[in-house]
DNA sequence: ACTCGAATTAACCATTTAGTTAAATTAGAG
DNA sequence: CTCTAATTTAACTAAATGGTTAATTCGAGT
C-alpha cells in the first residue's frame, strides 16, 4: 500500500468537508493510519499538502466541465443537453467538490489557472451563435455563466434550498433528474428566436 | 461608542473574508480595538459570536430575496426583470457574504430556517404560472433555482470566471450590467410558450 | 463622596497544533 | 546476508489559540 497515495486520498476528503483551516494535520494522519511527521517528510508542510490536494481537486472539477464542453460536429441543441446532462451526473459523484473549490478561492486569493480549452469553447460557442440564424447574438460568457451556474447551483445551495422547502415533495436526487430534462429546454428556447 | 456593536462589526466582515475556523479571536479583539476576554465577556466563546454574526448575515442575505421575491399585482414579466435587477444589485453590495454563507452552511451542517415567505412566494410563483395561458408549466422550484442561481453563480464563481476568460474584454462590473438586462429576456423566452 | 454593578483589562492557563529530530524499521540491490 | 537508501515512527519543541480569573475602571444612582 502507498501510503503517500494514502495520504493524499484521505487529505481530499477532509479537506473538502472541513476546509483548510479547519483540517488538522494529524487528523488526516489518524485517517490515512500513518504518523503525523509522514505528512512533513512527504509533503513538507500543510501548505504543501494541501497545494497537491487543491489542484487535483480543480482538475477532477474541470475535466467533466472539459468534456462536456467539446463536442463539435453535433446541432448546438443535442450539446447543450449533453451538457446539462453529463455535467450535472458528474457533479453528482462529487458533491462537496464546488462548495470546497469556490470557497477556498475565494477566502486565500489562490491563483486559478484553468486550461484553456474551456475558455476557448465558450468563445467557439459565441461563433456558432452568431453564424446560426436560428439563434439570437448572445454574449457566450453570458450564456455560459448561466447554463453552468444552472447546473452547479443546486449542489453549492443544496442546503438553503432544502430549507427553503425542496425536498417537501421531491427528493433531492428526484429535483436532479427533473432538472436534466428542463433545463435544456429552458435555455434552448431562452437563445432561439422565436 | 458601543463594544459590542463594534465587536460585532468587525467579526461580520474577519468571519467573512477568513470563514469561522480560520478566523482568530484575537485578531478580532485588535481590530475591534478591545481585550480578547470582552469577547468571552459578551459572546461567551467562539461559536457564540459566530452564530450570532452567522444569523445576522443569513438575515441580511434573505432580506433582498424576499423583497424582490414578493411584488404582487405585477405581471410575471415585470417581476422577474425587478427581481435580476434588484438581486444583482443588493448582492453586489456584499459580494462575499453568499460564498461565506453557502461555504459555512455546508461545512458544519447548521440548521437553516429561513421565513417561510420564501418558500411561499416560489410555491405562488408556481401557481401563476399554472393560471396563465402564455407561460408554461415548469415546477416553480425549478424556475426560482435557474433564476436565482444565474443572478448569484456570477458572484460565488468569480475567480473562476475571471481565470477562465471573463475580463479579458470587459470588467466584471459591465458584465453584471449586461446580465441584468439580458438575463430577463432569456429566463422569459424560456418560459414562454412559443 | 460612596456604593454597586457593568464594562474592560492584564496576566494567566491548558490544549491544540504545526513542525522537528533522531532513531528505528523496511525493502531492495549486490 | 549485508549494506544502503528510502520509509516510518516515537518523542519532542515552540508557537498559537481558546478560554479563565482576578483586578481595575467607569458611570449612574444616592
Amino acid at each position: 500500500m502507498d501510503s503517500r497515495e494514502k495520504i493524499l486520498e484521505v487529505a481530499r476528503d477532509i479537506f473538502q468537508k472541513k476546509g483548510k483551516s479547519g483540517t488538522r494535520m494529524q487528523e488526516i494522519a489518524d485517517a490515512a493510519g500513518v504518523n503525523k511527521a509522514l505528512l512533513h517528510y512527504y509533503f513538507k508542510n500543510k501548505d504543501g499538502l494541501f497545494k497537491e490536494v487543491f489542484v487535483d481537486l480543480i482538475r477532477k472539477m474541470l475535466l467533466p466541465l472539459k468534456q462536456q464542453m467539446f463536442q463539435k460536429n453535433l446541432p448546438l441543441e443535442d450539446r447543450i443537453q449533453n451538457f446539462v446532462d453529463g455535467y450535472i451526473n458528474s457533479l453528482k459523484e462529487n458533491p462537496l467538490l464546488l462548495t470546497f473549490i469556490l470557497g477556498e478561492l475565494s477566502m486565500n486569493n489562490m491563483p486559478f489557472v484553468p486550461p484553456p480549452e474551456i475558455g476557448e469553447g465558450i468563445i467557439q460557442l459565441g461563433v456558432e451563435l452568431k453564424e446560426d440564424e436560428e439563434f439570437k447574438h448572445i454574449d457566450p460568457f453570458q450564456l455560459a455563466t448561466t447554463i453552468i451556474g444552472s447546473c452547479v447551483f443546486p449542489f453549492i445551495a443544496r442546503p438553503m434550498l432544502i430549507g427553503l422547502g425542496l425536498e417537501k415533495s421531491t427528493t433531492f436526487e428526484e429535483f436532479l433528474e427533473e432538472r436534466k430534462k428542463i433545463l435544456p429546454q429552458i435555455i434552448l428556447s431562452g437563445i432561439k428566436i422565436k
